[in-house]
DNA sequence: TTGAAAGCGGTACCAC
DNA sequence: GTGGTACCGCTTTCAA
């Protein structure tokens, strides 16, 4: 079943079905009702493969993201992913999956060289990230999910991890805790400048000094045995913390377990808030108070900037800096008075 | 860059770049050599299209999910989608993320007809899905997620729901516990034939039968807020209950504050098993006693088969149904003695 | 308003 | 062991 075929069938050239269903060139509209009747008949679909080595498209974007190596995909990331297939056919493009190192170029590459996808978004972007500097060198159609250092030579969609911190901090600070720590994404993660990580991390410091609290740092790893030993160290460090904040979702869980097995009832003795997906928000009781982030949102916009991008590849960059507000739920309350020593 | 390059750069035909590269034929030493050298300097790689349409193969997998619409995905969902691309990378091919209704062939038949990819992968199954009947006649290599009524004449991998239901069923009753409900996916997932949500009540009803015990079963909304009303349901109807089932994971946290806010200590006065991702079950406190749903395993054995399928169409359909075990962790123990009535 | 034909970039058959 | 070339199915220029 090709072009040939409705040509053969439909008496007319193969250019001229072409034409008719493109609508690149004006066909009678007795040959055009004649062309769609055979195709509708037969089901035709014109080969994508073809298609796009005639012209050059594929109608098709490129989602890259890490391997799950020994660890598992955050709600975050999934979600997003999902909502990015149905943005994509909104527009209708196909997305596919390409998984690729954090820290290498090599399989973008490929993706590149084979021509696969007209453009691609990255996700889990690092401050510093190379693979950024090879696709503009290589001029190829790209959104990061995450703003980075080239921010202003780049299209990308946003949490402002910064603002989010920074409103946590300061819900907590108003609430009158004093003595704050900051649960962060794997150490691994910062270490190679994560940016949601990096700027949740720069927010917490600007936000703690400008109220001059005293505040901890801790990145923890993404599962819940690692939230558990990281509130055992956090209470050990500094007893005399009532509050965190966590970006950490994956470690949720386990962060409420450790506050119970230290004897501190959330929100009375110890309050919790952060950044994190509602459904994940709700799974916990209390419910956690947190930054709601907009996955779904995410994943919407990001397709729109590439596609803006791919329609005009000259045009101005795009950007959307999300600040969702934070949710109050149950995991927040009043410091505890300090207790006499 | 294309292989004429290669083939003038190197001096020998486009054919023999083409051989060199693929190993089709043998080629000299000296040249093949040469022809690599070239390559490596320029970076080539073959474009997909043009190859895709020389040879008939796309070297791509579609996965084939439903929309999201108005609803997150699962985690388990998700969660599974990560783990395809890491498996269909280590075969050399890539994912096509499509959407299509639980209820339509339209996007498949878009999908099949365009020829963007060599076989699928169909999640989110019906126990009768016209999909299937669909890939069937038209001798579309696929592999569904999910054990359906067509079972016998295609490939699929599979978690048995009946068993593990089953399994938390006599769990439960060895604990004692004889009125136990069954809290389930949505109940429009069951009036279409969802597989899981189908065949896991099924298991709930054999086991309860054959245990002699008295069992209610409760479709439930994938959200919290659901997962409350339910519970508050549940021991509305019969406050005699103490333990429940769930396959749905989305309303775990509101599982337990229903049973919380009813005066239900879990799992002193009340018990709770359920079927979900181990990460999931770790959010909750306590722990969720869970048969633990490998994702990743699915995802991976999915592939293998549906590449099989791909390098021998004609050979047997492959089949994978998985029953992991009941991790014990908090949220299960012994049924309370009855209170005098 | 329509048709013929030259590509797009590979693969693989047929010769030598 | 290597080269020439038809062909995969579509788009688009050129000509009528």
């Amino acid at each position: 079943m090709n072009i040939g075929e409705i040509a053969r069938r439909a008496n007319v050239s193969r250019s001229t079905v072409s034409y008719a269903l493109s609508g690149k060139r004006p066909v009678s509209e007795a040959t055009r009702r004649k062309i769609q009747q055979v195709v509708d008949e037969l089901g035709y679909q014109p080969n994508a493969s073809a298609r796009a080595l005639a012209n050059g498209r594929t109608g098709t974007l490129g989602l890259v993201f890490p391997p799950a190596v020994g660890h598992h995909y955050t709600a975050m990331q999934l979600d997003f992913m999902g909502s990015l297939a149905d943005a994509a056919a909104a527009h209708e493009h196909d997305v596919l999956l390409s998984t690729a190192g954090l820290d290498s170029v090599t399989s973008l590459r490929r993706l590149l060289a084979e021509r696969r996808v007209d453009g691609v978004i990255l996700m889990e972007v690092r401050l510093a990230d190379e693979r950024i500097e090879y696709l503009l060198e290589a001029d190829f159609p790209f959104v990061t999910i995450g703003r980075t250092d080239a921010a202003d030579r780049t299209s990308w969609v946003a949490v402002d991890h910064r603002a989010l911190v920074t409103a946590c901090v300061d819900h907590l600070a108003d609430l009158g805790h004093r003595r704050i720590a900051l649960v962060n994404r794997p150490e691994r993660l910062l270490r190679v400048g994560y940016e949601s990580a990096q700027r949740g991390l720069d927010g917490f410091r600007r936000a703690m000094a400008a109220r001059g609290l005293t505040g901890r740092h801790y990145p923890c790893d993404d599962d819940a045995a690692s939230g558990h030993a990281c509130v055992e160290r956090i209470l050990a460090d500094d007893p005399a913390t009532t509050a965190l904040v966590t970006l950490n979702e994956a470690a949720l869980g386990g962060l409420y377990r450790g506050l119970a097995g230290a004897g501190r009832t959330v929100p009375r003795d110890f309050s919790v808030a952060g950044v994190a997906l509602p459904h994940w928000a709700q799974m916990v009781t209390p419910q956690l108070t947190a930054a709601d982030v907009p996955a779904a949102e995410l994943g919407r916009l990001a397709v729109d900037l590439l596609v803006a991008r791919l329609a005009d590849p000259a045009g101005p960059s795009g950007h959307h800096l999300l600040t969702p507000p934070v949710s109050l739920r149950g995991s927040t309350g009043p410091a505890p008075l300090p207790l006499s020593s």
